[in-house]
DNA sequence: TTGACATGCAACCAAATGGTTGCATAATGT
DNA sequence: ACATTATGCAACCATTTGGTTGCATGTCAA
């Protein structure tokens, strides 16, 4: 089991690193430039967010030349999920976000 | 879809409102001064500490007499997993999760 | 080689957070 | 009726957090 899970949450707690993380997941592996056109604050601000979001090991670093590129990574989100939904409960619960999200793209298809 | 999901992470970031949602997922349902004996602070911080997780609607209550029962929600938990995990990802895994289990579970069989 | 570009490091500051204490209110039981 | 129990509300305080600015370092390209 994860022993950094304090990092984890408190990582996701602010709304500017769950930007990046949305972002990231429209588009892998941008660099520090690259994210910080979609925030509105300055680069170091930008910075200090994806160290917290990588000490929580949610975004991994590669270097390439002088740029920094991040990636999602999806393990420690789910592990939240395992920790308190218990089997049958996770089952029903997927059922009804299948059910929802079949709902809204038939409805974008018709709309 | 939620709109209060700051709310939830929020919440979600500080250990000892984790441990409460711990406690209440062994045993649902507990009083105040209950949750309290699991927490070493005063009744006070405990009782902002339940408010936020009201909020963040992942506690709900229920006044019985001068008591108020807090019982879990497992809803906004699984929506944070459906934000970041893609559908696939999400069978692999669960598919890693399950087995996991499985092996401790052996395990602890045989121990 | 040198200038421009991509990033790191450190000091600083205002606001939010997590805790305390003290007092108030309402339900319970003898 | 009244002491006890269960909880709420508000003021206060130290620490953490999220942002800034200024300067340093390392890589690319002409």
């Amino acid at each position: 089991m994860c022993l950094e899970m304090d990092a984890v949450f408190k990582a996701l707690a602010d709304e500017s690193r769950r930007k990046l993380l949305d972002v990231l997941h429209k588009s892998n592996g941008q660099t520090l430039g690259e994210l910080c056109a979609h925030l509105d604050m300055t680069r170091q601000a930008v910075t200090k967010h994806l160290l917290l979001l990588e000490t929580a090991k949610l975004v991994t670093v590669v270097w390439r030349g002088r740029e920094k590129l991040h990636y999602l990574n999806p393990v420690p989100i789910h592990e939240i999920s395992e920790r308190w939904i218990g089997k049958y409960e996770r089952h029903r619960l997927q059922a009804l976000s299948d059910l929802k999200r079949g709902l809204e793209e038939n409805k974008n298809k018709k709309g």
